[in-house]
RNA sequence: GGGCUCGUAGCUCAGUUGGUUAGAGCGCGUCCCUGAUAAGGACGAGGUCACAAGUUCGAAUCUUGUCGGGCCCA
């Protein structure tokens, strides 16, 4: 016996059960164990932050990283699922900052790193509970006892591992980086901070004059120009002398000027360059009342004009292209920086040489002003100002990454200087002496004024735009500023990355060029360190006496080295107080304690030449012979998206230990994770593993074979580390990029909105199968969906209640008919892998699974002489292999419709076709072979669900399988899949496509047949004597007659041939545009419209049936078809209740109705209601029945001559014409007689 | 401001290399069926495929622009 399916289903308490069984039973650990040897197939666990609560999204994330995962283990592979947590950075801080009702880094200093570091190494962990329960619940499978865990001290030292490498190989580097900053708070602000603070304000906006210089490109851009007139003009309305006249240039080229506007006039005192963009027009202005010439975009002529009411001065002179302008050489609007010697700014410069005349020398040979000079940006718009740009680097991220840029064309990049007048405290420095002192900010209006009476200022307004203010100082304006930061060189792999890139499988493909691919061609080198608190330590110590600096790759190795102190810090801790995680002992503060002698300091200076950076021979005591210099680690900490990079390795503490376990689990297979990931993640992932493991990369790169022991001071183990596979791509092969969740009213989830359903509240109500159903099935996983309780319903209706009213059908009846299942079927086929070791529990059986034919003990199902049968196997087949190449390719979707396809097939065809042969009495071979093959569907279908909906899938296992086959796999999840690639041909070799193909003839029939029903207004019930029916196909028709017969309650088909039928049908014909588009062109159209002119197209069609081929004329000229050009469509005539059948044909309804007809319908009619009747006193399916029907003549007739039918139909022993004694009758009408029907369970 | 992406029926989403009649489910309406009943079936209404221009014999599909949503970066 089944176990009987409940009515009333509880989805989510036959999950917790299957959940309690999965755990009590080590399900997940003997899938596992069960495909050890087989190949593996790696998924890297993109790691949440659990100091957060996990919202639907993370649903959506682990359902998808456990589908791919458990198909993948069915189908023979060894699919490890190591967990995985993101412990560190700045939102872990912010937790605890909140907690502690603080703010800034002076209050966090203030109030102990060492205690703030403990706090948030609780924090990270507050919320592994309901992490871990939503997990189960959704059923991901995933090993969280083993998880990796960013601040555990192994997976610290292999990230230092790898940073060491880069270290070693020139590839991390301290540089500027433009951050927001807070000056009175001394701190950066992230993104999304700033984002909070912006606020519509006035700021002066100002238009100034940077007056050029003359050079060889000034002269031959003003050969044709007249300049020394206009002196003289200008000489006499503004003063004898130009102040501004000096060596560098003369007084003619101060007559003209760049025009140049900003909102920001404290930034202009660290002006370094103005830029233009090359294919912008640009006006040289001639104020015909002063003489002097500006030079700006010449569609701004007309509207700075007005601004400064010289509309009827101003002449253009001559327009040129923004490319003639590169070069010019300007003076600044200050002169702090320009007048002061150059080498007091740039150290390697020569002496004696003001900056205003340095000129380096440039890569390409030649010498170059290294200030004050216009450069070509993209970033230059003609939206407001006019068109030529301040660039102050230090004060903005474009413009510093415009100096950068500048800098590459020279021999020393150094030379040129980012100008900064501005202390971290936003104060002037003694860069900018007027002005010295005072906040930046404060300074606008005198910058302002001094420039007017330089006569440099052309016009001055205010500008209302949105700036960012701190959101925790509301009065306190943040201004972008240049901070050191430590670098990783990514530029230089930008190439390598994007070959790796073009490898990758990206789902969808347009994140391979789109999002991503964009990405890694804008690629600037990586950001690494930050300043904090709470995060991996960058490992680089720096001697405080000759600043040499080494990177170091392990706490043994650190502590190994000569002189080190500083240990005590973190032993004294741990004696205060022994629980303390000794993890964080490699975390600030108490890494930042540990300091060393400094190997080159150490060393008398006529031997440092001998002296590697990283000796490990230096003798320790030398450092109290020669220094006392020390080696201490920089402050910073690193930026937590290169702790997740590094996962592929670092997971197993790569190379300190674990090498094999790496070398086989890289790369991945298999990653997925948001969209938002992208810049995230998927960033660091590919950047860690190009830069390290790629073709040159630095850690296992060609060329570079023995970096990952060389450098180990200590090599602990003999064996020898794998080198991980160079072949691109890698860390990932294949990615599904997903969508974002949305509420359900289409906008970002939000707590504070509540406008989504807590994944607790889905799981139970609907359940988790009916959430990952609603993922899986509902769209692709790259669309950004609404996650709305309702749809999750409306998925778990249109699939699960489907499938499982199937399920619970057989189980009734199976039950009734007390039949079991043959045990000898074998749930694990084959095995992809050749070297697996002996599966004892059903290794006597593997031969007969694994050829999937006549041995199998399936036998009894496809066997059947029922085609029925024969069908729905074959379609089972179809759809197995479907589901099985879909899922192959990533493809959940699509393999999720042809599941849907199929259960709709087996329920809507299928089972309903099939009642009757599970209705009769008795066992026959059609009737086991109806179970058999309902048992093999339901069976199948569970498993091919199962890694989409694994717990109804178990459900249904264990009742159909496991109830009578002990020796069966423990559980669905240690089955083999339906199809897999050793099964494939055997799978395809048990589709029958004709007769799929036929059986979807015989439906699409049936659904016209129904139609035309339904437009005479003839319910089913009501037998009719005959369809006429002319079809293409009649063959396939007269092969299935009798079940379009019963299907549609007729007597009889008549089929009709072409000549008949043209008493119903009219024709139309229609060209095939995809064949005589190419062929015929323009013609086309015109062909279409000459066939629909057509009055009578009978000639035409017989032409075709006859030569498949007709002539037609058009726009004079005869043009040929063929049968395949045209389309023939025929069309019912008015006055028929008939239907087009797809695939050519026609069926007329015969709607006359004869006496016995009636009587017949009326019969139906009558077994319904003692139907009705049976199921509202509850019988059991099976229960025998005494009946008695009264009514009127014409009823007592029907009942006399379809007694034995009504009988039959309602199970009923005996059938009287008069009241039961003692049974209350229930009132019926049939067609308008009224009848009473008495029913008695015996 | 830049990059990417989406905009298709009341709602949620499909739509294969451009092919002339754009689909599904839900919802709605009418009807049917019901010994699977938290079902099932048929039919119907509902779409200027965001808008505009262009390429083409032909555009939901390709190009450009505009508008709107989203993500990321500024």
């Amino acid at each position: 016996m089944f176990k009987e399916v409940p009515n009333q289903f509880d989805f989510p308490r036959m999950e917790q059960e299957i959940r309690a069984f999965w755990e009590a039973s080590n399900i997940y650990e003997k899938s596992l164990a069960n495909r050890k040897g087989g190949k593996p197939f790696v998924f890297y666990e993109g790691p949440p932050t659990a100091n957060g609560l996990p919202h639907p999204g993370h649903c959506l994330t682990r359902a998808i990283k456990d589908l791919f995962p458990r198909f993948k283990t069915m189908t023979g592979h060894y699919v490890l699922r190591k967990g995985g947590w993101d412990t560190h950075g700045l939102p872990v801080e912010v937790e605890v900052c909140k907690e502690l009702g603080i703010h800034t880094k002076e209050e966090i200093e203030a109030y102990g790193v060492e205690a703030f570091n403990r706090k948030c190494l609780e924090s990270v962990f507050r919320y592994t509970k309901e992490w871990e329960e939503l997990t189960k619940r959704l059923g991901f499978w995933v090993n969280l006892e083993e998880a990796y865990v960013t601040y555990h001290q192994r997976y610290i030292e292999s990230v230092w591992w790898s940073l060491k490498q880069l270290f070693d190989a020139g590839l991390l580097y301290q540089g500027h980086k433009i951050v927001w900053w807070w000056a009175q708070g001394g701190t950066a602000l992230s993104s999304g901070e700033v984002g909070q603070g912006y606020r519509e304000v006035d700021d002066p906006s100002v238009y100034v004059r940077f007056p050029l210089v003359e050079d060889d490109r000034f002269n031959a851009l003003f050969a044709g120009h007249d300049l020394s007139r206009d002196r003289k003009e200008a000489g006499s309305a503004d003063g004898e002398k130009n102040p501004l006249a000096d060596a560098r240039g003369s007084e003619r080229a101060l007559r003209v000027s760049l025009l140049v506007w900003t909102t920001t006039p404290w930034t202009l005192p660290s002006n370094t360059f103005a830029a233009v963009r090359k294919d912008f027009d640009y006006a040289i202005v001639h104020d015909e009342e002063t003489g002097e010439r500006l030079i700006f975009a010449a569609s701004l002529v007309e509207s700075i004009a007005k601004k400064v009411k010289k509309t009827e001065k101003w002449k253009v002179e001559q327009t040129v292209k923004g490319s003639a302008l590169v070069g010019l050489s300007y003076r600044p609007p200050f002169d702090y920086y320009r007048k002061r010697p150059a080498k007091e700014i740039v150290p390697h410069a020569e002496p004696g040489i003001p900056l205003g005349d340095y000129k380096p020398a440039l890569t390409t040979g030649g010498t170059d002003y290294a200030c004050w000079r216009v450069l070509h940006a993209d970033f230059v718009t003609l939206d407001s100002g006019t068109g030529l740009v301040h660039e102050a680097p230090a004060f903005g991220e474009v413009d510093y990454n415009l100096l950068q840029e500048e800098r590459k064309r020279f021999k020393n990049p150094d030379s040129v200087p980012l100008l900064c007048a501005v202390a971290p405290n936003g104060k002037f420095t003694d860069d900018a002496p007027a002005y010295k002192g005072r906040f930046v900010k404060e300074c606008d209006k005198d910058i302002s004024r001094d420039l007017k009476e330089r006569g440099l200022l052309l016009h001055q307004e205010q500008y209302r735009h949105d700036y960012p203010f701190c959101w925790r100082a509301e009065e306190d304006p943040l201004i972008q500023y240049p901070r050191r930061s430590w670098f990783i060189r990514t530029t230089q792999f930008k190439d390598a990355m994007l070959e790796n890139n073009s490898r990758i499988n990206w789902l969808p493909d347009h994140i391979k060029e789109g999002r991503f691919g964009n990405f890694l061609r804008d690629n600037v080198d990586w950001s690494l360190s930050r300043e904090r608190y709470w995060g991996t330590p960058l490992p680089i110590w720096v001697c405080d006496a000759c600043s040499h600096m080494e990177a170091i790759d392990s706490y043994d190795s650190l502590v190994a080295k000569p002189g080190v102190k500083g240990l005590e810090v973190w032993e004294n801790a741990k004696k205060k107080e022994p629980t303390l995680s000794d993890h964080l002992k490699v975390h600030k503060p108490y890494i930042d304690a540990i300091t060393y002698a400094c190997p080159k300091c150490a060393v008398p200076s006529r031997d440092r030449k001998g002296a590697g950076s990283n000796s490990a021979t230096t003798n320790p005591l030398a450092n109290a012979r020669g220094s006392d210099a020390r080696m201490h680690r920089v402050p910073e900490v690193i930026d937590c998206w290169y702790d997740s990079g590094a996962m592929p390795f670092a997971q197993w503490g790569y190379p300190h230990k674990n090498a094999e376990m790496f070398a086989s689990q890289f790369p991945a297979d298999f990653i997925s994770e948001a969209l938002d990931q992208t810049r995230g993640w998927f960033y660091s992932l590919t950047a860690i593993s190009t830069l390290l493991f790629g073709k040159n990369g630095v850690a296992g790169g060609m060329g570079k074979r023995s970096l990952p022991v060389a450098t180990r001071e200590e090599p602990t183990g003999k064996q020898s580390l794998p080198m991980p596979p160079q072949d691109y791509p890698h860390p990932f092969k294949n990615c599904i990029v997903l969508g974002l969740l949305m509420g359900e009213d289409g906008l970002k989830m939000s707590k504070s909105k509540k406008n989504y359903k807590d994944p607790t509240y889905i799981f139970d109500h609907e359940g988790a199968d009916a959430m990952r159903w609603l993922f899986f099935s509902g769209q692709t996983p790259w669309t950004s969906i609404r996650f709305q309780e309702s749809a999750i319903a409306e998925a778990q209706r249109e699939f699960l209640i489907r499938l499982y009213n199937c399920y619970s059908f057989f189980v009734i009846y199976a039950n009734i008919d007390k039949w079991t299942p043959n045990p000898s079927r074998d749930h694990t086929q084959s095995r992809d892998h050749t070297q697996s070791r002996d599966h004892t529990q059903s290794r006597d059986r593997q031969g007969a699974g694994s050829s999937g034919d006549e041995n199998n003990p399936l036998a009894d199902a496809r066997g059947s002489v029922s085609e029925l049968d024969r069908w729905i196997l074959s379609e089972l087949a179809q759809c197995s292999l479907t589901v099985h190449d879909r899922m192959d390719e990533y493809d959940n979707y699509n393999a999720a419709k042809s599941l849907i396809a199929f259960v709709d097939a087996l329920s809507n065809w299928y089972v309903r076709r099939s009642r009757d042969r599970f209705w009769k009495s008795g066992m026959d071979d059609d009737k086991s072979g109806a179970y058999a093959t309902l048992h093999e569907c339901l069976v199948t279908v569970a498993k091919l669900i199962a890694p989409f909906t694994p717990f109804i899938a178990e459900s249904m296992y264990q009742n159909l399988v496991r109830t009578h086959d002990a020796a069966a796999p423990e559980s669905i999840h240690l089955c083999d899949y339906p199809v897999t690639a050793t099964t494939r041909t055997a799978a395809l070799s048990r589709v029958d496509a004709k007769l799929n193909e036929e059986i979807d003839l015989v439906r699409q029939l049936v659904s016209c047949g129904r139609a035309a029903r339904s437009a005479a207004k003839l319910r089913v019930r009501q037998p009719l004597a005959a369809v006429e029916l002319f079809h293409r196909a009649a063959d396939v028709v007269k092969r299935h007659e009798a079940v379009i017969k019963d299907e549609l309650n007729i007597k009889r088909i008549e089929f009709k041939d072409s000549a008949a039928i043209a008493e119903y049908v009219t024709y139309d014909l229609k060209p095939d545009f995809k064949k005589i588009g190419p062929k015929h062109g323009a013609l086309a159209p015109k062909i279409k419209a000459a066939l629909g002119a057509m009055k009578d197209v009978g000639p035409l069609v017989k032409s075709l049936e006859q030569s498949a081929t007709c002539t037609i004329t058009v726009d004079g000229k005869e043009v040929q078809l063929t049968t395949d050009e045209v389309l023939v469509e025929l069309h019912a005539k008015e006055g028929y209740s008939a239907e087009r059948i797809p695939g050519q044909g026609i069926l007329v309804l015969n709607t006359s109705l004869t006496p016995a007809l009636i009587d017949e319908g009326m019969a139906r009619d009558l077994v319904n209601q003692v139907q009705q009747v049976r199921k509202n006193l509850n019988l059991k399916y099976e229960q025998r029945i005494d009946l008695a029907i009264t009514g009127d003549a014409d009823i007592q007739r029907i009942v006399s001559s379809f007694g034995e039918y009504i009988m039959g139909e309602t199970l009923a022993t005996s059938l009287l014409t008069a009241p039961l004694r003692d049974t209350q009758p229930t009132e019926a009408d049939i067609e308008g007689h009224a009848a009473q029907v008495f029913v008695k369970p015996q």
